[in-house]
DNA sequence: CTTTTTGCAAACCCTTTGCAAGACA
DNA sequence: TGTCTTGCAAAGGGTTTGCAAAAAG
C-alpha cells in the first residue's frame, strides 16, 4: 500500500502548486488537461485525494461547494466571496481551546474543527460600489 | 413574491419541529411521505429552502454532507459524529470578535462564519470502548 | 383572475467506483 | 512478477429546474 511515483502524481502535485489560489479538483483537472489530454478526470480526483490523505497537500472543504485543494499545509482559515466564490487563507490565530470547550458542552471527544468565513471580497466591494 | 400559505408548506414544518434533531431534507420528505404519499421531494427541498430564506428555520451546512435543518434559528454551533453521522448542538458561546479579526486580516467584508466540530459522540464512544 | 406553488421527471454538480489495461518497483 | 495506478464510462448522492396542472389570495 506503499504510494508510488507516478507521472500523472507529480504533473497533478506540480500543477496545484503553480495554480497555487485553492483551485477545486475539477479546475486542476481542466488545468492539467491543457497539457496532458490524456490524464483521466478520475486520476486527479483521486490523487489529490491521496496527496491531502498523505498530509502532501490541504483539502478545504467548502460548505455548499466542491472540495479546494491548498499547496500549503499549515493550519489556517478560510474565507470564501458569496459574489464570486473565490477563496483565500485567513491568516488569524488557530482556536486553541475551541475544541476543549465544545467537548465538555457537548460530550463528544472533538477530533478538529472548521471554521468558514463568508464574505464580499476587496475585488467584488469595488465593482459593488461603482455600479451602486 | 408573498409566501403563500399552502398545505403542504405547514405539514413539511411541523415534521421538521416533530423530528428535532436536525434531519436532512431528505429525512423530513421520508418523514412527510409516509403520512402523505403524494407530497414530492421537490416540493420539501424548496420549501425547507424557503422556509430558511425566510428565517423561520435554521439550515446546517456540513461540510462534506447534505445539509441539516434546524427547528432553532439563534446562532449555535454543530458537531457532526465521524462515525455515526449525527449531528448535535453544540453550546458555547457565539465568537463575538472572529468576523472582526477574519476582516482586517483578509480584507473582505465577512457576512458571517460558520464553525464546525468533527468528533465521536458519547454513543460511539461507548461502542469503541466494548468492541477493543 | 393572477401569481405562486406543486409534482414529476430530467438535469445538474461534484465525486466515487468497477473494470481491464498499463505502469511501477 | 505482483501490486498499485490509470483511464474510461457509468453510477452515486444531494439538489435544482422546466413544465403543465393545481391551489392560494
Amino acid at each position: 500500500m506503499t504510494s508510488r511515483n507516478t507521472v500523472q502524481r507529480s504533473i497533478i502535485e506540480d500543477e496545484l502548486r503553480r495554480l497555487a489560489n485553492h483551485p477545486t479538483a475539477d479546475e486542476v483537472y481542466e488545468a492539467v488537461h491543457v497539457e496532458h489530454p490524456s490524464i483521466g478526470r478520475a486520476t486527479v480526483y483521486r490523487t489529490l485525494g491521496k496527496l491531502s490523505d498523505e498530509g502532501k497537500i490541504g483539502r478545504v472543504r467548502i460548505n455548499n461547494g466542491a472540495d479546494r485543494f491548498d499547496h500549503q499545509t499549515f493550519a489556517h482559515y478560510h474565507v470564501r466571496c458569496t459574489c464570486c466564490g473565490r477563496v483565500d487563507d485567513v491568516m488569524i490565530p488557530v482556536l486553541g481551546d475551541v475544541d476543549e470547550v465544545a467537548a465538555r458542552a457537548s460530550g463528544y471527544q472533538i477530533t478538529s474543527h472548521s471554521l468558514q468565513f463568508d464574505g464580499i471580497c476587496p475585488a467584488c466591494q469595488e465593482d459593488l460600489a461603482t455600479t451602486a
